[in-house]
DNA sequence: ACTTTATGTAAGCATAGACTTACGTTTTAA
DNA sequence: TTAAAACGTAAGTCTATGCTTACATAAAGT
């Protein structure tokens, strides 16, 4: 259940930048930091919180460390998505034949 | 793309949770409230956020107002999320291939 | 017509967290 | 063995925002 962090990961602006940069394929923190507004340490900050929420994966490669998009919290993010799609339909369908205001005690 | 503003409504714990309890079917804004740690205008602030996001639709019954759950907001983070799927796939096999640290300059 | 119920909005406060500068560590180059 | 390059971490500042109390509005009951 990591889509929690996930969340909140991609909610900020820059960290989602960063984030998206990684789609062309794995880059160094440095190159990641590099054009953006903020500072270097920022970023690493940011990669931090986006490794932990499972959206990156970082090895060491040199004196330089390459980040590149960790499937992980992608697909527990989807799947939280999905899960309202079949249940929110069908509680939908029952409220609008009963055609009630609210009901349910959850 | 509203997928900025689903990503920072359902990144709040407490939003998060008023809107999944909407799973269940239409609940109106006082029923959503009952039990949650914060008071009901602070349900309230998060219902509108929530609107804004493209994540829950209203409408007004008797005195009373009826949220449910909108798909829009739904659909706008899905597609943002399978937008990296494809791209990053492909862009990493071909790092892989050509066996490099960063190239890119994107 | 008043009162009660159901809700949204305003103003102000308090904390989480995004950012900066300064420093530490590890690896490569001179 | 110094120096430089690439990065992470620490400590402190400042702002965005989540929360509260108080007030406003509107519908329904008495």
């Amino acid at each position: 259940m990591t889509h929690e962090k996930a969340l909140s990961a991609l909610a900020d602006p820059t960290r989602r930048t960063v984030f998206e940069r990684l789609r062309s394929g794995p880059k160094s923190a440095g190159h990641l930091a590099q054009g953006l507004a903020v500072s270097r340490p920022a970023v690493s900050q940011h990669l931090k919180a986006l490794r932990e929420a499972g959206l990156v994966a970082d090895e060491k490669r040199g004196r330089s460390r390459i980040y590149r998009i960790e499937h992980g919290g992608l697909e527990a993010l989807r799947s939280y998505l999905d899960s309202f799609w079949g249940d929110v339909l069908d509680a939908y369908k029952e409220a609008l034949e009963h055609d009630e205001r609210d009901q349910n005690s959850d």
